[in-house]
DNA sequence: TCTGGGGTCCTAGGACCC
DNA sequence: TCTGGGGTCCTAGGACCC
Protein backbone atom coordinates (compact mmCIF):
# COMPACT_ATOMS: atom_id res chain seq x y z
CA UNK A 1 0.00 0.00 0.00
CA UNK A 2 2.67 2.41 0.70
CA UNK A 3 3.55 3.84 -2.66
CA UNK A 4 6.92 5.56 -3.14
CA UNK A 5 7.48 9.25 -2.76
CA UNK A 6 8.64 11.94 -4.36
CA UNK A 7 10.96 14.41 -2.65
CA UNK A 8 12.27 17.55 -3.71
CA UNK A 9 15.30 19.32 -2.41
CA UNK A 10 15.43 23.20 -3.29
CA UNK A 11 18.62 24.90 -2.38
CA UNK A 12 19.62 28.30 -3.46
CA UNK A 13 22.82 29.31 -5.66
CA UNK A 14 25.37 31.83 -4.12
CA UNK A 15 22.53 32.50 -1.67
CA UNK A 16 23.34 35.66 -0.16
CA UNK A 17 25.83 37.07 -2.98
CA UNK A 18 22.02 36.25 -5.10
CA UNK A 19 20.46 38.81 -2.84
CA UNK A 20 22.61 41.32 -2.73
CA UNK A 21 22.49 41.48 -6.88
CA UNK A 22 19.03 41.22 -7.10
CA UNK A 23 18.99 44.60 -4.83
CA UNK A 24 21.81 45.96 -6.71
CA UNK A 25 21.61 44.52 -10.42
CA UNK A 26 24.89 46.61 -11.90
CA UNK A 27 26.72 43.99 -10.15
CA UNK A 28 25.51 41.05 -11.97
CA UNK A 29 28.59 41.12 -14.28
CA UNK A 30 31.06 41.07 -11.44
CA UNK A 31 32.57 39.33 -9.19
CA UNK A 32 31.25 39.72 -6.17
CA UNK A 33 31.49 38.25 -2.41
CA UNK A 34 29.74 38.71 1.05
CA UNK A 35 31.70 39.21 3.64
CA UNK A 36 32.39 41.46 6.51
CA UNK A 37 34.72 43.76 6.03
CA UNK A 38 37.07 44.57 8.69
CA UNK A 39 40.24 45.86 8.91
CA UNK A 40 41.83 43.46 11.04
CA UNK A 41 41.14 40.70 8.01
CA UNK A 42 39.69 37.92 10.23
CA UNK A 43 36.44 37.92 8.10
CA UNK A 44 36.02 35.14 5.88
CA UNK A 45 33.53 35.03 3.19
CA UNK A 46 30.28 33.92 3.18
CA UNK A 47 29.33 33.48 -0.20
CA UNK A 48 30.65 34.62 -3.23
CA UNK A 49 28.73 34.56 -6.66
CA UNK A 50 29.39 32.11 -9.70
CA UNK A 51 31.73 34.80 -11.12
CA UNK A 52 34.25 34.93 -8.38
CA UNK A 53 33.90 30.71 -7.33
CA UNK A 54 34.82 30.66 -11.47
CA UNK A 55 37.76 32.12 -10.33
CA UNK A 56 38.69 30.37 -7.28
CA UNK A 57 36.98 32.40 -4.65
CA UNK A 58 35.53 30.13 -2.48
CA UNK A 59 33.27 30.29 1.04
CA UNK A 60 35.61 30.25 3.94
CA UNK A 61 38.25 31.73 2.48
CA UNK A 62 39.77 35.20 4.17
CA UNK A 63 38.96 38.42 1.97
CA UNK A 64 43.29 38.68 1.62
CA UNK A 65 43.29 35.74 0.36
CA UNK A 66 40.38 36.34 -2.05
CA UNK A 67 41.83 39.99 -3.20
CA UNK A 68 45.36 38.19 -4.00
CA UNK A 69 43.24 35.90 -6.69
CA UNK A 70 41.25 39.03 -7.88
CA UNK A 71 42.07 42.72 -6.69
CA UNK A 72 38.74 43.74 -8.47
CA UNK A 73 36.40 41.94 -6.68
CA UNK A 74 33.39 43.45 -4.80
CA UNK A 75 33.38 43.20 -0.95
CA UNK A 76 29.26 43.65 0.18
CA UNK A 77 28.64 43.39 3.94
CA UNK A 78 26.00 40.99 4.83
CA UNK A 79 22.58 41.67 5.16
CA UNK A 80 21.15 38.82 7.30
CA UNK A 81 17.83 40.69 7.98
CA UNK A 82 17.54 41.06 4.25
CA UNK A 83 18.50 37.67 3.22
CA UNK A 84 15.99 36.72 6.09
CA UNK A 85 13.20 38.32 4.28
CA UNK A 86 13.95 36.71 0.38
CA UNK A 87 13.78 33.62 2.21
CA UNK A 88 10.30 34.14 3.86
CA UNK A 89 9.01 35.21 0.31
CA UNK A 90 10.24 32.46 -1.34
CA UNK A 91 9.27 29.95 1.05
CA UNK A 92 6.04 31.22 0.56
CA UNK A 93 6.11 30.35 -2.79
CA UNK A 94 7.21 26.82 -2.32
CA UNK A 95 4.17 26.66 0.22
CA UNK A 96 2.15 27.22 -2.99
CA UNK A 97 3.20 23.98 -4.62
CA UNK A 98 2.70 21.58 -1.59
CA UNK A 99 2.22 23.08 2.23
CA UNK A 100 4.82 19.81 2.88
CA UNK A 101 7.76 22.23 3.09
CA UNK A 102 10.57 21.69 5.28
CA UNK A 103 12.67 24.47 5.48
CA UNK A 104 16.69 23.21 6.26
CA UNK A 105 18.54 26.14 6.69
CA UNK A 106 17.84 29.93 5.18
CA UNK A 107 18.12 29.27 1.60
CA UNK A 108 17.02 25.36 1.15
CA UNK A 109 13.84 23.49 1.53
CA UNK A 110 12.62 19.79 0.98
CA UNK A 111 9.16 19.34 -0.74
CA UNK A 112 6.87 16.27 -0.15
CA UNK A 113 5.79 16.12 -3.50
CA UNK A 114 3.54 12.83 -4.23
CA UNK A 115 0.30 14.75 -4.36
CA UNK A 116 1.43 17.16 -6.18
CA UNK A 117 3.05 15.12 -9.04
CA UNK A 118 -0.04 13.36 -9.68
CA UNK A 119 -1.95 17.08 -11.34
CA UNK A 120 1.42 17.45 -13.09
CA UNK A 121 2.59 15.13 -16.32
CA UNK A 122 5.61 14.45 -14.56
CA UNK A 123 7.89 15.29 -11.30
CA UNK A 124 10.53 16.86 -14.22
CA UNK A 125 8.32 19.22 -15.43
CA UNK A 126 7.35 20.45 -11.56
CA UNK A 127 10.89 20.90 -11.06
CA UNK A 128 11.41 23.00 -13.53
CA UNK A 129 8.38 25.51 -13.33
CA UNK A 130 9.64 26.12 -9.76
CA UNK A 131 13.24 26.79 -10.73
CA UNK A 132 12.22 28.78 -13.84
CA UNK A 133 9.95 31.30 -11.57
CA UNK A 134 12.37 31.31 -8.93
CA UNK A 135 14.94 32.44 -11.04
CA UNK A 136 12.86 34.66 -13.69
CA UNK A 137 10.47 36.43 -10.80
CA UNK A 138 12.46 36.16 -7.64
CA UNK A 139 16.14 36.86 -9.44
CA UNK A 140 17.51 33.58 -7.33
CA UNK A 141 19.33 30.65 -9.11
CA UNK A 142 18.88 27.02 -7.74
CA UNK A 143 19.44 23.74 -7.83
CA UNK A 144 16.99 21.11 -7.52
CA UNK A 145 17.23 17.29 -6.46
CA UNK A 146 14.67 14.84 -7.03
CA UNK A 147 14.84 11.95 -5.28
CA UNK A 148 12.58 9.00 -3.30
CA UNK A 149 13.72 10.59 0.53
CA UNK A 150 15.17 13.63 1.64
CA UNK A 151 18.85 12.19 1.34
CA UNK A 152 18.87 10.94 -2.48
CA UNK A 153 16.81 14.46 -2.93
CA UNK A 154 20.00 16.41 -1.05
CA UNK A 155 22.36 14.76 -3.06
CA UNK A 156 20.84 15.23 -6.27
CA UNK A 157 20.34 19.29 -5.72
CA UNK A 158 24.27 19.23 -4.86
CA UNK A 159 25.38 17.24 -8.06
CA UNK A 160 25.00 20.31 -10.46
CA UNK A 161 25.32 24.03 -9.40
CA UNK A 162 24.03 26.46 -10.32
CA UNK A 163 20.48 26.05 -11.96
CA UNK A 164 20.98 21.94 -11.76
CA UNK A 165 18.21 19.66 -11.77
CA UNK A 166 19.01 16.36 -10.97
CA UNK A 167 17.21 12.88 -10.83
CA UNK A 168 18.88 10.06 -7.84
CA UNK A 169 16.52 6.87 -8.07
CA UNK A 170 17.29 4.50 -5.82
CA UNK A 171 17.52 1.62 -8.53
CA UNK A 172 20.43 3.23 -9.92
CA UNK A 173 22.92 4.40 -6.54
CA UNK A 174 25.31 2.16 -8.03
CA UNK A 175 25.74 4.48 -10.85
CA UNK A 176 24.95 7.67 -9.63
CA UNK A 177 26.34 8.12 -5.65
CA UNK A 178 28.46 4.60 -4.76
CA UNK A 179 31.29 5.69 -7.19
CA UNK A 180 31.97 9.14 -5.50
CA UNK A 181 34.13 9.76 -2.36
CA UNK A 182 32.80 9.18 0.63
CA UNK A 183 33.38 12.58 1.90
CA UNK A 184 31.05 13.52 -0.45
CA UNK A 185 28.53 12.03 1.15
CA UNK A 186 26.23 14.44 3.90
CA UNK A 187 26.81 14.11 7.17
CA UNK A 188 30.73 12.97 6.47
CA UNK A 189 33.23 15.97 7.28
CA UNK A 190 36.76 15.88 7.13
CA UNK A 191 36.96 13.63 10.86
CA UNK A 192 34.30 10.99 9.41
CA UNK A 193 36.14 11.07 6.45
CA UNK A 194 39.37 10.61 7.74
CA UNK A 195 38.25 7.73 10.12
CA UNK A 196 36.43 5.85 7.46
CA UNK A 197 39.62 5.97 5.58
CA UNK A 198 41.35 4.70 7.71
CA UNK A 199 38.93 1.24 7.94
CA UNK A 200 39.72 1.37 3.79
CA UNK A 201 36.62 2.72 2.77
CA UNK A 202 36.91 5.52 0.19
CA UNK A 203 33.76 5.27 -1.61
CA UNK A 204 30.33 5.49 -0.80
CA UNK A 205 30.30 1.92 -2.23
CA UNK A 206 32.98 0.88 0.27
CA UNK A 207 30.91 1.99 2.94
CA UNK A 208 27.63 0.43 1.76
CA UNK A 209 29.37 -2.58 1.72
CA UNK A 210 31.74 -2.91 4.36
CA UNK A 211 31.94 -6.43 5.59
CA UNK A 212 31.54 -5.59 9.28
CA UNK A 213 29.15 -3.66 10.63
CA UNK A 214 29.96 -4.13 14.03
CA UNK A 215 33.45 -2.48 12.94
CA UNK A 216 31.46 0.57 11.58
CA UNK A 217 30.06 0.63 14.73
CA UNK A 218 33.08 0.99 17.05
CA UNK A 219 34.79 3.32 14.59
CA UNK A 220 31.43 5.78 14.19
CA UNK A 221 29.37 5.27 17.16
CA UNK A 222 26.13 3.15 17.14
CA UNK A 223 24.01 6.26 15.68
CA UNK A 224 26.34 7.68 12.76
CA UNK A 225 26.92 3.78 11.85
CA UNK A 226 23.65 3.23 11.75
CA UNK A 227 22.73 6.45 9.43
CA UNK A 228 25.76 6.37 7.14
CA UNK A 229 25.05 3.20 6.66
CA UNK A 230 21.27 3.40 5.32
CA UNK A 231 22.46 6.70 3.25
CA UNK A 232 24.86 4.44 1.50
CA UNK A 233 22.22 2.37 0.51
CA UNK A 234 19.60 4.73 -0.39
CA UNK A 235 17.37 4.28 2.23
CA UNK A 236 16.06 7.24 4.59
CA UNK A 237 12.51 7.02 6.11
CA UNK A 238 12.74 10.34 7.83
CA UNK A 239 9.96 12.58 6.82
CA UNK A 240 9.12 16.39 5.59
CA UNK A 241 8.40 17.73 8.61
CA UNK A 242 7.05 21.51 8.47
CA UNK A 243 7.45 22.46 11.92
CA UNK A 244 11.00 21.40 12.12
CA UNK A 245 12.18 24.85 11.46
CA UNK A 246 10.25 26.51 13.77
CA UNK A 247 10.88 24.33 16.71
CA UNK A 248 13.95 26.95 17.61
CA UNK A 249 16.04 24.20 20.28
CA UNK A 250 18.84 27.27 21.11
CA UNK A 251 19.62 31.23 20.80
CA UNK A 252 23.31 31.62 20.76
CA UNK A 253 25.27 35.01 19.77
CA UNK A 254 29.21 34.94 19.85
CA UNK A 255 31.97 37.49 18.75
CA UNK A 256 35.71 37.53 17.91
CA UNK A 257 37.52 40.78 19.01
CA UNK A 258 39.21 42.43 16.58
CA UNK A 259 42.35 42.07 18.71
CA UNK A 260 42.72 39.19 21.40
CA UNK A 261 41.91 40.68 24.45
CA UNK A 262 43.16 40.55 28.37
CA UNK A 263 41.08 43.72 29.82
CA UNK A 264 38.69 42.11 32.38
CA UNK A 265 36.03 44.94 31.89
CA UNK A 266 36.30 44.89 28.15
CA UNK A 267 35.35 41.08 28.27
CA UNK A 268 32.14 41.59 30.63
CA UNK A 269 31.30 44.81 28.88
CA UNK A 270 31.29 42.04 25.60
CA UNK A 271 29.15 39.39 27.79
CA UNK A 272 26.37 42.53 27.80
CA UNK A 273 25.99 42.59 24.68
CA UNK A 274 26.11 39.35 23.64
CA UNK A 275 23.63 38.79 26.70
CA UNK A 276 20.91 41.20 25.42
CA UNK A 277 21.54 39.77 21.88
CA UNK A 278 20.32 36.57 23.00
CA UNK A 279 17.49 37.82 25.79
CA UNK A 280 16.07 39.64 22.72
CA UNK A 281 15.72 37.02 20.78
CA UNK A 282 14.41 34.72 23.44
CA UNK A 283 11.48 37.28 24.40
CA UNK A 284 11.16 37.31 20.57
CA UNK A 285 10.47 33.75 20.46
CA UNK A 286 7.91 34.06 23.61
CA UNK A 287 10.58 31.29 24.87
CA UNK A 288 12.15 30.65 28.42
CA UNK A 289 15.40 29.00 29.32
CA UNK A 290 16.42 26.22 31.75
CA UNK A 291 19.85 26.32 30.14
CA UNK A 292 22.41 29.19 30.21
CA UNK A 293 25.98 28.83 28.64
CA UNK A 294 29.21 30.10 28.42
CA UNK A 295 31.60 29.82 25.58
CA UNK A 296 35.37 31.38 25.55
CA UNK A 297 38.05 30.71 23.02
CA UNK A 298 41.64 31.68 23.85
CA UNK A 299 43.91 33.50 21.54
CA UNK A 300 45.62 29.92 21.02
CA UNK A 301 42.41 28.53 19.71
CA UNK A 302 41.51 26.35 22.84
CA UNK A 303 37.96 26.68 23.68
CA UNK A 304 35.89 26.27 26.46
CA UNK A 305 32.02 25.93 27.00
CA UNK A 306 30.20 25.81 30.59
CA UNK A 307 26.44 26.16 31.08
CA UNK A 308 24.22 25.70 34.22
CA UNK A 309 20.80 24.39 34.08
CA UNK A 310 18.82 25.98 36.49
CA UNK A 311 15.12 24.86 37.83
CA UNK A 312 13.13 27.58 37.18
CA UNK A 313 13.69 29.20 33.95
CA UNK A 314 15.00 32.69 33.10
CA UNK A 315 13.50 35.12 30.57
CA UNK A 316 14.94 38.32 31.71
CA UNK A 317 18.74 40.11 30.60
CA UNK A 318 19.37 40.53 34.13
CA UNK A 319 19.12 37.29 35.46
CA UNK A 320 20.73 35.63 32.24
CA UNK A 321 23.78 38.05 32.60
CA UNK A 322 23.80 36.94 36.64
CA UNK A 323 24.30 33.63 35.36
CA UNK A 324 27.03 34.54 32.66
CA UNK A 325 29.20 36.29 34.52
CA UNK A 326 29.11 33.63 37.37
CA UNK A 327 30.26 30.98 34.83
CA UNK A 328 32.64 33.47 33.82
CA UNK A 329 34.65 34.33 37.18
CA UNK A 330 34.59 30.73 37.73
CA UNK A 331 36.33 29.65 34.89
CA UNK A 332 38.16 32.43 32.72
CA UNK A 333 41.84 32.11 32.77
CA UNK A 334 42.93 35.63 32.97
CA UNK A 335 46.74 34.25 31.96
CA UNK A 336 45.46 34.05 28.81
CA UNK A 337 44.20 36.09 25.90
CA UNK A 338 40.45 36.19 24.84
CA UNK A 339 39.52 35.58 20.98
CA UNK A 340 35.89 34.52 20.85
CA UNK A 341 33.33 35.28 23.68
CA UNK A 342 29.94 33.45 23.15
CA UNK A 343 26.41 33.18 25.29
CA UNK A 344 23.97 30.28 24.58
CA UNK A 345 20.37 29.77 26.03
CA UNK A 346 19.02 25.81 25.64
CA UNK A 347 16.46 23.82 27.31
CA UNK A 348 13.50 26.15 26.03
CA UNK A 349 10.24 26.31 26.62
CA UNK A 350 7.19 28.57 25.85
CA UNK A 351 7.01 31.33 28.33
CA UNK A 352 4.05 31.36 30.41
CA UNK A 353 2.44 34.69 30.75
CA UNK A 354 0.13 34.69 33.41
CA UNK A 355 1.37 34.97 36.59
CA UNK A 356 0.30 32.35 39.28
CA UNK A 357 0.15 33.20 43.06
CA UNK A 358 0.64 30.13 44.99
CA UNK A 359 2.49 31.30 48.35
CA UNK A 360 0.95 33.92 50.19
CA UNK A 361 3.64 34.72 52.70
CA UNK A 362 6.09 35.30 49.87
CA UNK A 363 4.07 37.86 47.65
CA UNK A 364 4.61 40.78 49.89
CA UNK A 365 8.37 40.47 49.21
CA UNK A 366 9.21 42.30 46.42
CA UNK A 367 12.76 42.87 45.92
CA UNK A 368 13.42 39.18 44.87
CA UNK A 369 15.70 39.81 41.67
CA UNK A 370 18.16 37.10 41.51
CA UNK A 371 17.83 33.24 41.25
CA UNK A 372 20.73 33.03 44.33
CA UNK A 373 18.32 35.21 46.16
CA UNK A 374 14.84 33.26 45.88
CA UNK A 375 17.09 30.22 46.52
CA UNK A 376 18.19 31.50 49.75
CA UNK A 377 14.69 32.18 50.38
CA UNK A 378 13.30 28.63 49.74
CA UNK A 379 16.40 27.60 52.21
CA UNK A 380 15.09 30.03 54.88
CA UNK A 381 11.08 28.61 54.36
CA UNK A 382 12.22 25.26 54.29
CA UNK A 383 14.37 25.73 57.46
CA UNK A 384 11.07 27.29 59.42
CA UNK A 385 8.58 24.76 57.70
CA UNK A 386 10.18 21.60 56.72
CA UNK A 387 11.26 20.37 53.81
CA UNK A 388 8.34 20.01 50.41
CA UNK A 389 6.44 23.08 51.56
CA UNK A 390 7.48 24.50 48.21
CA UNK A 391 7.67 22.35 45.23
CA UNK A 392 10.83 22.75 43.34
CA UNK A 393 10.50 25.18 40.39
CA UNK A 394 7.35 26.25 41.48
CA UNK A 395 7.73 29.87 42.53
CA UNK A 396 8.66 32.96 41.09
CA UNK A 397 8.05 36.65 41.25
CA UNK A 398 7.30 37.27 37.63
CA UNK A 399 7.31 33.91 36.19
CA UNK A 400 5.10 30.82 37.65
CA UNK A 401 5.80 27.47 35.84
CA UNK A 402 3.21 25.15 36.75
CA UNK A 403 4.52 21.45 37.09
C1' DT B 1 43.98 26.61 5.15
C1' DC B 2 46.47 31.17 11.20
C1' DT B 3 40.55 29.46 10.64
C1' DG B 4 33.11 33.52 11.35
C1' DG B 5 28.72 32.74 13.37
C1' DG B 6 24.30 30.36 13.88
C1' DG B 7 22.58 26.18 14.53
C1' DT B 8 21.70 20.61 15.22
C1' DC B 9 22.68 16.14 17.05
C1' DC B 10 25.60 12.60 19.39
C1' DT B 11 28.64 10.65 23.06
C1' DA B 12 30.77 9.59 27.41
C1' DG B 13 30.98 10.01 32.14
C1' DG B 14 29.04 11.19 36.57
C1' DA B 15 25.17 11.93 39.92
C1' DC B 16 21.14 10.25 41.60
C1' DC B 17 17.07 7.35 42.13
C1' DC B 18 14.72 2.92 42.35
C1' DT C 1 27.71 -3.06 54.84
C1' DC C 2 28.28 -4.50 50.30
C1' DT C 3 26.35 -5.40 46.09
C1' DG C 4 24.05 -5.07 40.62
C1' DG C 5 21.48 -3.00 36.91
C1' DG C 6 18.40 0.28 34.58
C1' DG C 7 16.77 4.86 33.74
C1' DT C 8 17.17 9.84 33.60
C1' DC C 9 19.28 14.16 33.82
C1' DC C 10 23.30 17.13 33.52
C1' DT C 11 27.77 18.55 31.65
C1' DA C 12 31.55 19.16 28.35
C1' DG C 13 33.12 18.38 24.11
C1' DG C 14 33.04 16.89 19.27
C1' DA C 15 31.35 16.68 14.57
C1' DC C 16 28.70 18.41 11.06
C1' DC C 17 25.93 21.67 8.18
C1' DC C 18 24.90 26.24 5.95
Amino acid sequence: MQKGRIIFHIDMNAFFASCEIKRRPELKNKAVVVARNDEQRRAIILSPNYIARDKGIKTTMSVKEAMKIDPYIVVVEPDHAYYSEISKTFMKFLYLITDQVEQGSIDEAYLDVTETVKKVENPLMLAQYIQTTLYEKFDLPCSIGIGPNKFLAKMASNYKKPLGITIFRKREIEKTIWPMDVGKMYGVGPKTKAKLNSIGVKTIKDLATYPDYNRLKTVLGNVSASTLYNWAWGNDDSKVDPNRYEDVQSISNSNTFMYDVYDVRELKQMLKVLVNTVSDRLEKEKMQAYTVSLQIKYGNFTSISRNKTVSIPVTETGEIYEIVEELFIENYDETKAVRLLGVGLAKLAPRIEKEIKQISFLDNLEEIESETQIDNLVKDVEEKFGKGIIKKGYYRKDNVRKD
